[in-house]
RNA sequence: GGGGGUAUCGUCUAGCCUGGCCAAGGAUACCGCCCUCUCAAGGCGGAGACACGGGUUCAAAUCCCGUUACCCCUACCA
């Protein structure tokens, strides 16, 4: 790499929301893989500056899903560093001295115009169908109008002095170099008169007493990254690289927000998705490797990252290809990870005892290899193995008509017990064997058998293989659930006897036939 | 209203800078076939897009202009 600075910064600041959101930790990855790639130091801030908003939400969960994520940072709120500290609202002492520095130097002056004043003139000009620019009232304030007015009690902001005529052009990594009009930009403030940083203030302050070399984050601030430069042209301050990435859009094309379902990482992980899958995904939102890979690495995703396969468009998330994602990384990964991660929930349901022995934990484990290959979320492997630790409530209707409405199905069932009953050992081989044989004896397809015996194995019509089935089942939970099943078809189906009996095929509400 | 950004299959994208290799490639989702005891997985195939209109050029998804749509900013929110 080239014309970079010695040691790339970059840095994520959230403000306290609440929580993480998908398009929060696809910017913080972006981020994350960009100083990793350039061998560059991560830095998390809080911008907090906003009384309201933070007040009632935290930082903790952003933090946690941060850190579950795997985006760990090498400066932040929690562990420190040398710029720190890391939260705005505890650096305003520094955006006051660099204010007051600005005042000093002719750049930024205060205004005692008060909300009210200023919400009037700019309700007035709307009605006037002109655009508001404050009028720069208190700019040229004699040193006594402005005694007089702090007198008065009046409330005390302070405004940057706006750019003279001409244009500012932010290069822009991602955009190349957008160009603004000046004259869209007023005599804006910058310390709020409770002497609090405005945002645009704050950001530019911060970005540069931090070190931060590049500013990667979401197209919404592009429009405000003139007044920014600003900001650094007024301080004499080398502004940092900028590159705005594409936003991420909810299904209906709208901001992301909390009323569009699943958007919180925390939500996700509670639904079962692995980190990795949602580091996976959230990065081909905006950006692609350069060739046809999907399922990526972490590792992978770092050694293929750059800037400019970054695209330009706004991408509109789906779960469905997020959900299809976690299945690849779940069959991928390490078994006895899965198993830790599927415990806990198994645990939740009562599927399997906290204080589970090595055989249980043995067993549990393999139902978990037999299952997932067929889920997409730990909480489906959780679904789809129920039936291996408790009984099940009803059989599949669908599979009841399909499998159980069958003449002589109840006496193929009780053979098929017998057979497991006498079969030595009780393995997913030996069982096998012996029911191929048994099909071999009546004359019939494999799956004139199979079929129902799942059924009245798991109550269901899909699973994994019939003999992992009855191996991770046990001998004991096989013949009792195919006792269950005989006397199910006895005594709730007696039609499919007499019906047996006058040789018809029962009414099954026939398809209108292709 | 003003300023800015963006526009390729439903969705995520490759291609655009360095026009021709693009009768536009991959993925997901959907449909079908194969495999198979089922469901998945996997393999194969199908349907599906260059927003619109003008230019420039022998040639445009790619360059230029305009239109339209969507998004962002225009706060003493971030």
């Amino acid at each position: 790499m080239q014309g970079l600075p010695d040691q790339i910064r970059v840095r994520f600041a959230p403000s306290p929301t609440g929580y993480l959101h998908i398009g929060g930790a696809r910017t913080a990855l972006f981020n994350w893989l960009f100083a990793a790639r350039n061998g560059g130091v991560f830095v998390l801030r809080i911008e907090d500056t906003d009384a309201d908003r933070a007040r009632e939400e935290t930082v903790g969960p952003i933090l946690d899903s941060l850190r579950w994520l795997g985006l760990t940072w090498q400066e932040g709120p929690d562990v420190g560093g040398p710029y720190g500290p890391y939260v705005q609202s505890q650096r305003l002492d520094l955006y006051r001295r660099e204010a007051e520095r600005l005042i000093q130097e002719g750049k930024a002056y205060p205004c005692y115009c008060t909300v009210e004043e200023i919400e009037a003139a700019r309700e007035q000009a709307r009605r006037e169908g002109r655009t508001y620019r404050y009028p720069g009232t208190c700019r040229h304030l004699t040193e006594e109008e402005r005694r007089r007015l702090e007198a008065q009690g009046r409330p005390r902001a302070v405004r940057l002095v706006g750019p003279g005529p001409g244009e500012t052009v932010v290069p822009d990594l991602i955009h190349g170099e957008v160009r603004f009009p000046n004259d869209e930009f007023d005599d804006f403030v910058i310390m709020k008169s409770d002497g609090t940083p405005v945002y645009n203030f704050a950001v530019a302050v911060d970005d540069h007493h931090m070190g931060i070399t590049h500013v990667i984050r979401g197209e919404e601030h592009l429009s405000n990254t003139p007044r920014q430069l600003l900001v650094y042209r007024a301080l004499g301050y080398e502004p940092p690289a900028f590159a705005h990435v594409p936003m991420v859009l909810a299904p209906d094309r709208s901001k992301l927000s909390k009323r569009h379902g699943a958007v919180a990482v925390e939500e996700f992980r509670e639904k079962g998705f692995l980190p990795e899958a949602i580091l996976n995904y959230t990065a081909l939102l905006g950006w692609s490797p350069g060739d046809d890979r999907e399922v990526l690495t972490l590792e992978e995703m770092v050694e293929a990252f750059s800037l400019e396969r970054i695209s330009k468009t706004a991408a509109i998330y789906d779960v469905e290809k997020m959900t299809w994602l976690n299945g690849q990384h779940l069959r991928r990964a390490d078994l006895d990870r899965v198993f830790a991660l599927v415990r806990p929930r198994l645990e939740a349901r009562g599927f399997l005892p906290r204080d589970a022995g090595p055989e249980e934990l043995a067993h549990a484990r393999a139902v978990v290899a037999a299952v997932r290959d067929r889920v997409r979320t730990l909480e489906e492997i959780v679904d789809a193995s129920a039936y291996f630790f408790a009984d099940f409530e009803d059989y599949d209707p669908e599979g009841v008509r399909k499998r159980f409405e069958k003449p002589g199905v109840a006496e193929l069932l009780a053979e098929a017990r017998r057979r497991l009953e006498a079969v030595e050992p009780f393995t997913a081989e030996s069982t096998e064997h012996a029911f191929r044989a048994l099909c071999q004896e009546k004359g019939i397809s494999g799956g004139a058998l199979f079929h129902p015996v799942r059924l009245a194995l798991t109550g269901r019509t899909m699973g994994p293989g019939l003999f992992d089935v009855i191996a991770l089942l046990g001998r004991r939970r096989c013949l009792e659930r195919l006792d269950r099943a005989v006397r199910f078809i006895k005594e709730k189906l007696p039609h499919v006897q007499a019906a047996a009996a006058a040789g018809g095929d029962a009414g099954t509400e026939g398809g209108a036939g292709a």
